[in-house]
DNA sequence: CATACAACCTATAGTTACTACAGTTTCAAG
DNA sequence: CTTGAAACTGTAGTAACTATAGGTTGTATG
């Protein structure tokens, strides 16, 4: 399609997953409904690709669809308090703090394996 | 039970899991068929602690059970070339870079969130 | 202008990774 | 010796996709 104009395949493409996901996702109203031309075929924008992103990432991530509508309905809904957001928003930074060290040990752990590589006496220590 | 044999139970919430999940792993050979007690009772030791740890732990970080498995096969059976290994140790690798690089930026776009929160013009920008 | 064919559409069924429930048995504590 | 929490097996249900079937759109080519 042109310039800022994104067919569904070109999407699901950009964000790096099915084009029946993207399908899922409006079902599930995660996303929304976009316009659609005038054959039916759904017609997405940049905000789009951009949301479709932060879905698939945090999803890969390991958080659940709930915790992204969470964090969605912030940009979806404007109207939070200041507090509502800053304790949504802590609660899910510390979980991503929480994640990174855990990548960060199992990282530590696939390095040794690597370099002290000797093909017996593998075993997981924490 | 006793200094180094656990029930299920304790298993379970030693790994932040549910018993269920135990009795899934061991039915798709995650989890091995530990020894029973004259009754029937699982007994788990301190490895499968580790095990179930390391499992939980890569399953919230968002690894499928498939990749899980492929690198559990080093510990279970032992005898794999070295090039084996390392290759596929240095694609968990790469993958666990990419997922803390991709947590760094959400931590980011948290923080942000957390100290402009103003309430209103919210996005998501990358 | 006709037609082919890839990419879209809706709807439904299947898969992965759990999770909950039902009905029964074990076992430590009183 | 009974009682109750936690174990057991087996099956059904849920979350988050993924695949398939059968039909329509829309662009590119003869």
């Amino acid at each position: 399609m042109n310039n800022n104009h994104y067919l569904i395949g070109e999407l699901a493409k950009k964000a790096g997953c099915k084009v029946e996901t993207v399908h899922y996702y409006e079902k599930i109203d995660l996303m929304p409904e976009p316009p659609r031309s005038n054959g039916g075929h759904r017609i997405y924008n940049i905000i789009h690709v951009k949301r479709l992103n932060y879905i698939r990432r945090s999803r890969e991530l390991g958080f659940s669809i709930e915790q992204i509508r969470n964090l969605l309905k912030f940009i979806d809904e404007p109207d939070h308090s200041c507090g509502e957001i800053k304790s949504i928003a802590l609660l899910q930074a510390h979980e991503v703090k929480q994640k990174i060290n855990d990548l960060e040990k199992l990282n530590e752990a696939l390095n040794k394996m690597i370099s002290s590589c000797k093909g017996d006496n593998m075993s997981i220590d924490n």
